[in-house]
RNA sequence: UGGGGCGUCGUCAAGUGGUAAGACACAGGAUUUUGGUUCCUGCAUUCGGAGGUUCGAAUCCUCCCGCCCCAGCCA
């Protein structure tokens, strides 16, 4: 007997558009009215700027939204710019990684995909024009000695030996650190600003750097790079960036970025500030998701319990659910943490009117139905998606032998649990009721290892003729037909809300946020593709893994439960479930 | 204790002088062949605190308190 071929899996296709109207913030408000004012020609050019030293995470994934949301909303454009300035970090399997989760995400940034280094030409012209303005020098002082001339918060801090040095030396000297005369460290540019700048980026802030390493796209053309503040407000610049949107911790940088463009005589985009994202039950400092890689803590940037783009990916979460989390949590200044039930409610909400229903056991009890015909099989007609009827119907075997989830049993049922137990009758979904008649234990563990019911002919596809009721209906599988896979049961990676404030934050990782167990699913499922979304009837929402399913072998990712109400009413009156 | 920011429900978040939106979470209840979904209902006499201005303040003023960011040749 062929089973029924697997049902259109739930797959996302990449889209602009909004699925609901986004909340308004302050920043589209500053937007709409910079266009009914004409400040910019009614001009919207936004960007996002990644350094590409990490992957990407669901903090990035609000600015991307906010960005390229305000290029679509106001007809404008959004670039995709690279901010790679630190050769020694970032990596070409970090663009690619950046590029494809921005795409899943379900943005375009057509052909405007820029990178910083593409610049460095016209910013080593820049910096030479601020030479030639006396507005810029180099500094013979080591590391060391200009962090000590630079002051604290509470006292100034005191010029460079070499702050006044001609126009002509200076010239010189950059040029000769571009040719590679000087080592590494020995000398950098740096602005001359104000040394007693109640803002410590204002005190000479180095401009560039000698660094004699090849760079990812530049190769060895350069051994000098420029220090991101001064690539980062040139680099909108020269894109005629018309909103610079930016994390709060960048309001500092404001003044000399103003600084730089000012007395460059150039083109000045607005600068405005939001707060980042942080999330209950999770980091998202890349310090900290190197670390976790590094370590060993997870399997990779990829991980299933990465609150990276490719980590929720691979999780199951839908982009489509990310962008609506992104439009829910809203855009203001003041620092939130939010709660990480409000990204699994937009998974649950937009999974449950898309994944198609199936059934799966994750910790199979064997029950026999002892009045069952020798031999014989049934096709149950079970309902796709009860949330689409377009998702249609689909047929499932049932015979005298399932397994059912060995929650769904219990010896002595506590009160308000309605599931099977002994005399008692339920109901298998799409099929018939049954009822316990005995139950066979291990003679030397105890351990429960099989029931005995039999079921009612009449009930046939889940209703009583006679009218009579059962309080609960179970998930099953037919055990000669049913398909192993492995499913990946993931929790929070951290036990703690707040694990970012532990003194180490690595002390507070759970040693069980992923538990993988040896399932029982309908055969249906043998062959879905990888990456579809499933909802397991009564369980949760599963995504076949993209990536470990070769020869043959199904494994599921857990992306999020149903929400439980028996579970909370098991914890609340301390019955352990 | 220099400078820059921020403080509205458990968590996000509207509100910009006229008498506290919404969402999540939570708690009840209805419907239900997923203890799912859906649907009702409840959930800030009060806006960090104290004064003041005003007929009227979360919104204006003053002082105080708390939290975040800045001392990379990282971004």
């Amino acid at each position: 007997m062929s089973p029924t071929p697997p049902q259109k899996p739930e797959r996302s296709e990449p889209t602009i558009g909004k699925e609901t109207p986004v909340p308004s913030n302050f920043i589209r408000s500053i937007v709409e009215e910079d266009c009914r004012t004409g400040k910019w020609d009614g001009r919207v050019a936004t960007r996002f700027p990644p350094e590409p030293n990490g992957y990407l995470h669901i903090g990035h994934a609000k600015s991307i939204c906010l960005n390229f949301g305000l290029a679509a909303d106001f007809n404008g454009t959004c670039n995709l710019r690279f901010d790679d300035t630190n050769p020694l970090k970032e990596d070409v399997e970090y663009v690619d990684s950046i590029k494809e989760d921005v795409r899943w995400l379900g943005f375009d940034w057509q052909d405007r995909e820029y990178y910083a280094s593409d610049y460095f030409q016209q910013l080593y012209d820049y910096a030479v024009q601020l030479i030639h303005k006396g507005l810029a020098y180099v500094d013979d002082l080591n590391a060391d000695e200009i962090r000590e001339y630079r002051g604290t918060l509470t006292e100034p801090g005191r010029e460079s030996p070499w702050r006044n040095r001609p126009v002509e030396e200076n010239l010189d000297l950059f040029h000769r650190m571009r040719e590679g005369e000087f080592p590494d460290g020995s000398r950098v540019l740096r602005a001359k600003i104000d040394m007693a700048s109640p803002n410590l980026l204002m005190r000479d802030p180095t401009l560039y750097r000698i660094r004699k390493a090849s760079h990812h796209r530049t190769g060895d053309a350069w051994c000098i790079y420029p220090m991101y503040d001064f690539t980062h407000c040139l680099s909108d610049s020269i894109e005629h960036i018309t909103h610079s949107v930016c994390t709060l911790e960048f309001e500092n940088n404001r003044e000399l970025y103003d600084w730089v463009l000012a007395r460059l005589d150039v083109y000045h985009p607005q600068q405005i500030e939001f707060a980042r994202l942080n999330l209950t039950y999770t980091v998202l400092s890349k310090r900290k998701l190197i670390a976790l890689v590094e370590n060993g803590v997870v399997q990779g940037w990829d991980d299933p319990r990465m609150p990276t783009i490719s980590g929720m990916r691979r999780r199951g979460y839908p982009p489509e659910a990310i962008r609506n989390f992104c439009d829910r949590i809203g855009v203001a200044r003041r620092d939130s943490l939010v709660d990480f039930a409000l990204l699994e409610f937009c998974v649950r909400e937009y999974l449950n009117r898309h994944a198609p229903r199936v059934m799966a056991v994750l910790d199979p009890l064997k029950v026999v139905i002892e009045n069952w015909p020798e031999g014989r099989t049934e096709e149950m007609e079970a309902v796709n998606n009860p949330e689409d009827p377009a998702a249609g119907t689909r047929k499932v075997p049932f015979s005298g032998t399932l397994f059912i989830e060995r929650d769904d049993f219990r010896e002595e049922p506590p009160r308000k649990f309605f599931r099977l137990a002994p005399g008692r009758e339920v109901r298998l979904r799409y099929a018939y009721f049954i009822r316990c008649t005995d139950v066979i234990k291990d003679p030397d563990t105890g351990e429960v290892v099989e029931l005995r019911c039999t079921y009612d002919p009449e009930t046939r596809g889940g209703d009583a003729p006679d009218g009579r009721k059962v309080k609960a209906t179970l998930h099953w599988v037919s055990a000669s037909h049913a398909a192993d896979a492995e499913v990946r049961l993931y929790e929070h990676l951290f036990a703690e809300e707040r694990p970012g404030e532990a003194a180490d934050f690595l002390t507070t990782v759970r040693p069980d946020s992923l538990r993988t167990v040896a399932a029982k699913v309908e055969p249906g499922l043998t062959g879905a593709e990888p990456g579809s979304r499933w909802q397991f009837e009564r369980l949760g929402y599963f995504c076949v893994d993209p990536g470990d399913g070769e020869s043959g072998r199904l494994v599921f990712n857990r992306t999020v439960t149903l929400r439980d109400t028996w579970a909370k009413i098991a914890k609340k009156t301390k019955i352990s479930g």
